[in-house]
DNA sequence: CTTGACCGGGG
DNA sequence: GTGTACGGTCAAG
């Protein structure tokens, strides 16, 4: 019988000598299927130094042993013809019985004189299943073989035949989970998902999600019965890897408890990689929303950081939540509004549900492009990904893939330093009327496709065709198309094609939503060619490749600014891929320098317009100059985009920033001296004490216990003098001071906020508003002695 | 300027 | 587990 799949997981066992891999899919009925593969078997490449008969002949007499002496087997070598770049290559295919042999038989291969090389040696098997058998997670296949029962599955299929077919769609179970815990305890767990909450804790708490359990032991055993109960797909939840499972391991460590969260009932095991963890349940996929936003999504968050609260209030508009976790903690020890600690665990669980709402079918489309299963999507870094798809990209055009570099290797690569990247054109500080803000669309993918930059086709002999750049003493070939610029060309097309279909669909529909998120993912991975390229621990990294790229970046932008000038326009401020430029009757002549400038670039190259702003104010520097990446845009309806200043970052009280935020806007709609009054307001309101704590506070994290700190840093003497009145403060704590009054340096007066009593009014004048405000101001020509004025000094900095 | 330690998210 | 992978900032040297 054949049967349709959406594999989920993918996975490897080894039987006696045989390894058996493991697919976990879903039907379109919700059924989970357990396909198993037992005829597949792992294999290297050799190349000769000389010629393959030779090298054959060396392996097939060699004996192969472990550290043990047990023997490694080398059961079958085939002769291959592949592709290494653009170059032709006669290769041995060398297969062994078990994946681990692997490395341990391409060393001592690699070591044999008669080898020049081995590759391939270092992909992990299920992934080298996947690739060889062209499955991609995620995306419909058709599988048939024997029919078996298998414990958590509603069957297992012995794969004899594997098909590719047209997509199903299919709805995942997805729950999101929190842990709330308290002196090393679990003392909530709160859940959310499609019409469903509940929140797990040992008290009785007049909310209706609430199921209070008896103690720790029974929560964490509800805990593993509701993921079991609702069947569920994703579990997902945030940061949930390095922490929320970390605790739940301990914690049934402590209490003896299986933590079996596999479909099977497997017990959850955290797979290493790299300096992360990633937390694994066998036939489910545990996708932690924390790593791909840090990994994938971070460079378009503006947010300077990446908590919940911040990501969530970005992604999906929502209030934060200000209940602090010191009010939590006493309402947890005094038994007090717990009503109020309860909304806040379910309010996580449910913000990371929604948030995994719109990051998951994101995570789920680049699986189905890249062909990792999501638990590896989700996890990877930008480099990772990329790669990952170029193997597979690889695999189909008969290439072998070069091998992933040694430490040395990388060191190498690092030491050669940067190279030259974007050009910035210097502002004049202050302000500018009427700005277009052009850019070029997707500059570095476009510039590679334009000119074939590509590992491959770099320094090609025999090439009739050769792009030269003055600069360089390089070349790359234009008698073929690269490998990078294909798939580049490939995934840029196929992404426009994409966002054309999507004015067919209504916004906000399902369908709608799928195209888009294959859209913006095909996106990520377009973008992702040029850094990885530059990338130390990239296989295909070529240096040249990526300055060649930038170079010729440079050159498109240098170029266009030159045009504009010639055209009449004044260039205010450019950066990489963008010119801000002004003008009389800037709407009308700007339509005509965009076609102009697009007839004479490269048939994949495009200037647009990304927006016409009423004002932009550009701040200067220490040295009087214009300051490059720090600036604020005024737009026609009126909003205000803030790019590099301080406001965004939370070293800053908050008072501090939202002075800055305010100047700005002041200072965007002419009313500098208004601006300044607001300055003179605020350093008047701290004068009189009327300052609240909470607009003075300044936010650090504590890493390690505060005794073992040799630095003398403000949050370090904070927390040891709270220390010192019996607050018990562990290491890994976000903790917020305010700089006190009194004799000493800052350190010595910074006090926790709940402990401060009063504030140095002086200190948050001269190292808080002064510098955001004269950021702004002293373009205008203030000094910080004008912004001081001559207010009364009336009160002492005292809390009202 | 270079080198090494620290830090992120979570409670 | 076909193991052992970040990247930026800041203070000290």
């Amino acid at each position: 019988m054949k049967t349709k799949i959406q594999v989920i997981d993918a996975d490897y066992t080894i039987n006696g000598d045989t390894p058996e891999i493991q697919l976990y899919g879903k039907t379109q009925k919700g059924e989970n299927i357990l396909a198993v593969d037992t005829n597949f078997r792992p294999y290297f490449y050799a190349t000769p130094v000389n010629d393959l008969e030779e090298l054959r002949e060396a392996i097939e007499k060699e004996e192969f042993t472990d550290d043990n002496g047990e023997k490694l087997e080398v059961t079958k070598i085939e002769e291959v013809e592949k592709f290494d770049g653009h170059e032709e290559v006669e290769a041995l295919k060398v297969y062994t019985t078990v994946p681990p042999n692997v490395p341990k038989i391409e060393k001592q291969v690699y070591d044999m004189h008669e080898t020049s090389e081995c590759r391939e040696y270092d992909i992990p098997f299920y992934k080298r299943y996947l690739i060889d058998k062209n499955i991609r997670p995620v995306k419909t296949i058709e599988i048939e073989g024997e029919e078996a029962t298998a414990e958590g599955f509603n069957k297992k299929v012995e794969i004899e035949s594997i098909e590719t077919v047209e997509e199903t769609e299919l709805e995942f179970e997805e729950l999101a989970f929190d842990l709330e815990v308290y002196e090393g305890e679990i003392i909530m767990a709160s859940f959310a998902s499609k019409n469903y909450t509940k929140l797990l804790t040992t008290e009785e708490i007049d909310r209706e999600a609430v199921e209070t359990v008896e103690n720790e032991r029974n929560l964490l055993k509800r805990f593993i019965e509701i993921v079991d109960e609702r069947d569920v797909d994703v579990l997902t939840g945030y940061n949930t890897d390095e922490y929320d499972f970390q605790r739940l391991r301990e914690r049934c460590e402590e209490h003896n408890i299986e933590l079996s969260l596999g479909r099977d009932g497997e017990r959850m095991k955290f797979k290493r990689r790299g300096r992360f963890s990633g937390a694994r349940l066998k036939g489910r996929m545990h996708l932690d929303l924390y790593p791909f936003i840090e990994h994938i999504l971070a460079p378009g968050i503006d947010s300077e950081t990446l908590d919940l609260d911040s990501v969530a209030q970005e992604m999906l508009g929502r209030e934060k939540d200000d209940l602090s976790w010191e009010e939590m903690k006493q309402s947890w020890e005094e038994k007090e509004d717990l009503e109020e600690f309860a909304d806040y665990a379910l309010k996580d669980a449910e913000l990371a549900y929604e948030l995994a709402q719109e990051i998951i079918p994101q995570m789920l489309e680049l699986s189905r492009i890249t062909g990792l299963i999501p638990f590896d999507t989700c996890r990877l870094t930008y480099g990772q990904l990329t790669e990952n798809y170029l193997l597979r990209e690889a695999f189909e055009r008969d290439m072998i893939s070069p091998n992933r570099p040694t430490r040395s290797e990388r060191r190498k690569r690092q030491n050669q330093g940067a190279y030259s990247g974007g050009f910035v054109y210097e502002p004049d500080s202050g302000l500018h009327e009427n700005i277009a803000v052009l850019d070029f669309r997707s500059l570095y993918p476009t510039v590679m496709v334009s000119h074939n930059i590509s590992p491959d086709t770099l320094n090609i002999e025999d090439c009739s065709d050769e792009f030269e750049m003055d600069k360089f003493n390089y070349t790359f070939c234009q008698d073929f198309q690269g490998f990078f610029p294909e798939l580049v060309e490939n995934l840029v097309e196929e992404r426009y094609k994409l966002k054309s279909n999507l004015d067919d669909y209504e916004d906000g529909s399902k369908k709608y939503n799928s195209i888009n998120n294959r859209q913006k993912a095909l996106k990520l991975l377009a973008n992702s060619y040029y850094g990885y390229l530059g990338y130390n621990g990239a296989r295909w990294y070529s240096r040249e490749s990526a300055e060649a790229t930038t170079y010729m970046g440079r050159e498109y932008i240098q170029e266009t600014i030159q045009k504009a000038e010639e055209k009449g326009f004044e260039v205010v401020y450019g950066d990489t891929d963008s010119l801000f430029i002004q003008k009389e009757n800037l709407k009308e002549e700007m339509d005509d320098f965009l076609l102009e400038v697009n007839e004479n670039l490269p048939r994949f190259m495009e200037l647009e317009l990304e927006g016409v702003f009423t004002r932009g104010f550009f701040t200067s520097t220490d040295s009087g100059g214009g300051a490059k990446k720090k600036y604020a845009l005024l737009s026609e309806d009126g909003s205000m985009k803030i790019t590099g200043f301080e406001q965004v970052r939370r070293d800053w009280s908050p008072i501090a920033k939202d002075t800055q935020k305010q100047v700005l806007e002041h200072v965007l709609n002419e009313r500098t001296d208004e601006a300044i009054e607001l300055v003179k307001t605020v350093i008047q309101r701290l004068k009189d004490g009327e300052v609240p704590p909470e607009e003075l506070r300044i936010y650090t994290t504590l890493t390690k216990p505060p005794e073992e700190y040799d630095s003398t840093a403000p949050h370090v003497e904070a927390v040891k003098k709270a220390k010192d009145r019996g607050d018990d403060i562990e290491a890994e704590t976000t903790i917020s001071y305010v700089v006190t009054r009194g004799t000493g340096n800052i350190s010595s007066r910074a006090e926790l906020t709940k402990y401060a009593e009063d504030y140095d009014a002086e200190y948050y004048i001269e190292n808080q508003i002064i510098p955001v405000s004269l950021r702004v101001l002293k373009v205008f020509g203030y000094t910080e002695g004008q912004l001081l004025g001559k207010g009364r000094q009336s009160g002492l900095g005292r809390f009202n």
